[in-house]
DNA sequence: TTATCTTTTGGGCAAACGTCCAGGGCGATC
DNA sequence: GATCGCCCTGGACGTTTGCCCAAAAGATAA
């Protein structure tokens, strides 16, 4: 076979990934063009069309990718705390890092909107978030909450998405003083 | 004076901030252009940049008024509500009715996107966060949190505008089973 | 070397873009 | 009726867009 092309064909294509992520989180999806992504990674214009039918493909996929590393790690790394109260520590801390300069935080915003344009982007989130929500849940009964887990789950994945929303427009927000109500929260004892 | 002509122009005012509204929510920030709002205002391209300097402008302008007016709203009918509980109940409701159809929900989140890429319309929507989660403090104190009261106000402004993102993605959520976690959030109480 | 594969190039195309502007309409004032 | 001020029209401009493609380049197999 052609193991050598297929290769550099495999590393450009990982080019354009990392590309595109950045560029949606910097000029957002609707502002990101042929010749941009292009540019950023260092190739000429035609090799995205080459690699993908459109920019819109172009996109989905690498955003799906994206978010699917990161909501697995963010999985893993959570359920992965000794109890409740250091998984909040270890998510607030993680928070704090989100500043909106990054191009995670705003990325994954821009995903959920674009997905509400693309069925098929919608139905590949989807599958991430539920992933995410019900390891949280039974990672929360395991730890000794008392309610519904799946609710907790569900507002505190709707949290989270939200705080780097608010964060990003304010970061000096004291992210630190969350960790009173998020506790409540969690922990299922609404007094 | 000239009264009947600058009645007809605001009136031309006001529809192209009703048609950028409703696009930014269908098509995104950066996907609205000149002739479609112009279109869909029912007036010729020409007169967008009459009444406004650029298309951006336009949005920007626009988006503030329907969020200040929105978060007023929001606010106003919160806040004078009895009791936490049933201010709680309220909020479900009205997040159970935002499904991502509407065009309010995305626009907000649209919004704060655009924030971070134009400075100006970032200081006014901060000015706004800030009066909502203010207002929200006080009418938590008010009624007997016992807790760091803005920092759930913090809190439950991220979780709506969180909540209208995922619910968006996915209507078939439970928002009714969110009430336990965020009442317990909200009480201040941690069991 | 020659032939065959995949990848890359750089320019070309029609369409859509934001913005501008000369001119027409229209009520109020003189 | 003439003039003024504001609002609106519709087309023009230069630029940028997504996408396409003939040809070159690179790597592998014969």
């Amino acid at each position: 076979m052609v193991e050598r092309s297929a290769e550099r064909g495999r590393a450009t294509r990982q080019r354009l990934f990392d590309a595109a992520v950045a560029l949606i989180g910097e000029v957002g999806w609707g502002g990101v063009t042929t010749r941009m992504v292009a540019e950023r990674a260092g190739v000429a214009p035609g090799v995205v069309h080459y690699h993908f039918a459109s920019v819109n493909d172009l996109l989905v996929e690498a955003s799906a990718a994206f978010a699917g590393a990161l909501f697995g790690e963010a999985a893993r790394r959570l359920t992965e705390q000794p109890d409740i109260g250091s998984g909040l520590d270890w998510l607030l801390g993680e928070l704090s890092g989100y500043t909106g300069a990054d191009p995670a935080s705003p990325l994954i915003v821009e995903m959920y909107l674009a997905a509400g344009r693309h069925p098929e982007l919608r139905d590949r989130l989807r599958v991430m978030i539920d992933d995410f929500r019900s390891q949280v849940a039974s990672w929360l009964r395991v730890n000794g909450h008392t309610g519904d887990a799946e609710a907790a789950a569900v507002l505190l994945a709707a949290s989270v998405d939200g705080l780097v929303l608010h964060h990003s427009l304010d970061p000096a927000t004291d992210i630190a003083a969350l960790a009173a109500p998020l506790r409540a929260m969690l922990t299922g004892q609404p007094g």
